[in-house]
RNA sequence: UGGGCUAUCGCCAAGCGGUAAGGCACAGGACUUUGACUCCUGCAUUCGCUGGUUCGAAUCCAGCUAGUCCAGCCA
């Protein structure tokens, strides 16, 4: 008894050590190992100049995750260094993404405004060191000088001016005696390193400006090559986790903490950045499809932001879910919409209600149903016992999907046609007798009758139906707005048109129809989510909605292996 | 073009010298108060290409090819 036990932990020990680490995970174990750190820190520093998408979810969860797989610790941290390009507004629709996904900074939220003043001593600690120096060129000249791909840049006159000559040339910098572009601070390393980031590269620049948090304190402000490292030393960063462009970026930021002598510098490691198969991120795109009327917002539900996300109906675990699926490495990839698809199918299908809504009704008569009606139970969600049942109204008439009948079926159809018998979901068998159409042939109304005996949990089991379908009561359904989404972008033709770069739009990424669905449905909650059988997943919002009335937008549709012949 | 990085199934991704995990997608089948869900089954003689080292290579070496990033006083 005890062996089997014994065994069985061992099998899942060997299946958990079996379970692949990924690169980062083997760098972290290894620093562990190797006493070069005797922690875990990360942390997530946007710069707050816009909305936070689904790649940005993946640097937050991976980061966070680290932090808590490790038992260490998750900073939040605003890259707020370019005063030019950020908002307050941002910070705080950023803050409300992280939470949302459920990264939890504790009390460690901070600023790199909050570090300005340990920046300009790290300036003037480099100065005095005589690795760094103010430059007078302007812009277009220290392009000039920095050289090419191919060719050496060259030298800078300014790198000769003395210790003292730098340090009154940096304070006056500091002090606005300089106008913006006159002087900038730079990095003394090497203008002939093949690598671009190496050629004395500027660290301080002088921008008259107000800052979103420090105001006009200051009137010059670090770039990120010198901020960012600074930033990860002060906060005890351990692993400085970004993405794969930063890679050249490396030699300067490992040159920035050693040069400033920082103990136990952090270690940045890039992994590549989560793309999806047709879908537009960039935020240029994105306000050229508002300005265009194609796209209602950054929240639109058909983008990948974090905001339209949560809008569509999207959880927070379907994403992190997603995350973990695409795993972390470093070579560029694209992952396909459907394991995202794949994720929140997975999240809802046990934990939401599954209801009846008819999103294109045709009208179905009970020729031989007398009397006012009834209240039949539902189970409300049949894989999950503990979402409990509720009582649905039955009467009559009641409407079905207009696709679950046919005059003429084709094989293998097992729905509604003349002669045949199919269950009515949590209520009787129906047989269809006859249809009415109008002009055009189309139907109009399906005309059946019931048999009592074969009530759902009755335990009838006299004779069996192949079909089951479901329905709504006329009398009582409610009429819903109901928003059915495709890509926003043309599949076929790719995200964007090669001849001007515009956005090949999907013209049909937007589908409204009223459906009828069960009574209760018309109170649900603004981000309630439910399984329509049949229909997909849908959540309540009440962005755009009239009068109070719910709008559902579909979520994503089921998996379906039947398909109508043409 | 100089430098960096990447290349394993349609998509993601393990693998770290001992003879190709897994997931998504897809295709069959079983089950079913929906054809969903669930459950089975199938799905890379081959790892960008070419050589080399080795008893043995996706893994090591060399050369090549393709993709991608870098010449902001953006991050």
């Amino acid at each position: 008894m005890s062996e089997n036990v014994n065994i069985t932990a061992e099998n899942e020990e060997i299946a958990e050590e079996k379970t692949s680490r990924n690169f980062i995970e083997q760098m972290i174990d290894k620093d562990l190992a190797e006493g070069v750190y005797d922690t875990v820190h990360t942390r997530f520093p946007p710069e707050p100049n816009g909305y936070l998408h689904i790649g940005h979810a993946k640097s937050i969860l991976l980061n966070y995750g680290l932090a808590q797989e490790y038992g260490g610790k998750f900073n939040m941290r605003f890259d707020d260094t370019n005063p030019t390009k950020e908002k307050i507004e941002f910070v705080n629709s950023q803050l409300e993404d992280i939470k949302w996904l459920g990264a939890d900074w504790e009390d460690r939220l901070f600023f790199a405004s909050d570090y300005f003043g340990q920046m300009y001593e790290g300036a003037v600690k480099l100065i005095k060191k005589g690795k760094a120096y103010v430059s007078d060129l302007s812009a277009d000249e220290i392009r000039e000088y920095r050289g090419t791909l191919t060719e050496p840049g060259k030298e800078d006159p300014g790198v000769h001016r003395s210790v003292e000559e730098n340090l009154q040339l940096f304070e006056d910098m500091k002090n606005g005696k300089f106008a913006d572009g006159e002087k900038v601070l730079r990095a003394r390393i090497d203008m002939a390193s093949p690598n671009m980031n190496m050629r004395d590269p500027v660290i301080y620049r002088v921008a008259h400006m107000t800052h979103h948090r420090t105001g006009d304190t200051w009137c010059i402000y670090p770039m990120y090559d010198f901020a960012h490292p600074i930033e990860d030393a002060v906060e005890g960063i351990t692993h400085s986790i970004c993405t794969l462009e930063f890679e050249d970026h490396r030699p300067l930021y490992d040159w920035v903490v050693r040069e400033l002598e920082y103990e136990r510098p952090p270690r940045q490691i890039e992994f590549a950045k989560l793309y999806l198969k047709n879908v537009v991120t960039g935020k240029r795109y994105i306000k050229k499809l508002v300005e265009d009327g194609i796209a209602d917002g950054w929240d639109d539900p058909r983008l990948v932001s974090i905001s339209a996300l949560r809008r569509r109906g999207y959880t927070p675990e379907s994403i992190k879910m997603f995350v973990d699926l695409c795993g972390v490495s470093k070579a560029h990839s694209i992952a396909d919409m459907a394991m995202l698809e794949y994720c929140i199918r997975e999240d809802l299908k046990l934990k939401r209600p599954r209801m009846m809504a008819i999103l294109d009704p045709v009208k179905l008569v009970i020729d031989n149903y007398e009397g006012d009606g009834e209240m039949l139970e539902a189970a409300n969600n049949l894989e999950n016992e503990e979402l409990g049942s509720r009582m649905i109204p039955f009467s009559k008439e009641l409407y079905i999907e207009r696709e679950d009948f046919m005059i003429e079926p084709p094989k293998k159809y097992f729905r509604l046609f003349p002669g045949n018998e199919v269950r009515l979901m949590n209520a009787y068998f129906v047989k269809c007798v006859s249809y009415e159409t109008d002009e055009n042939g189309n139907v109009t109304v399906v005309h059946c009758t019931y048999d009592p005996e074969t009530k759902s949990g009755s335990g009838f089991t006299g004779r069996k139906v192949k079909g089951t379908i479901h329905w709504v009561d006329a009398k009582s359904a409610v009429p819903v707005e109901v928003r059915l989404f495709e890509n926003i972008v043309d599949e076929e033709k790719g995200v964007y048109n090669e001849e001007d770069g515009s956005i090949n739009v999907n013209p049909n990424s937007r589908k409204i129809v009223t459906a009828y669905v069960e009574p209760d449905l018309a109170k649900a909650k603004a981000f309630e989510s439910f399984q329509f059988v049949r229909n997909g997943f849908y959540c309540v919002d009440y962005k755009d909605s009239k009068e109070g009335a719910p709008v559902f937008n579909r979520i994503v549709s089921l998996k379906s292996s039947f398909t109508l012949p043409k």
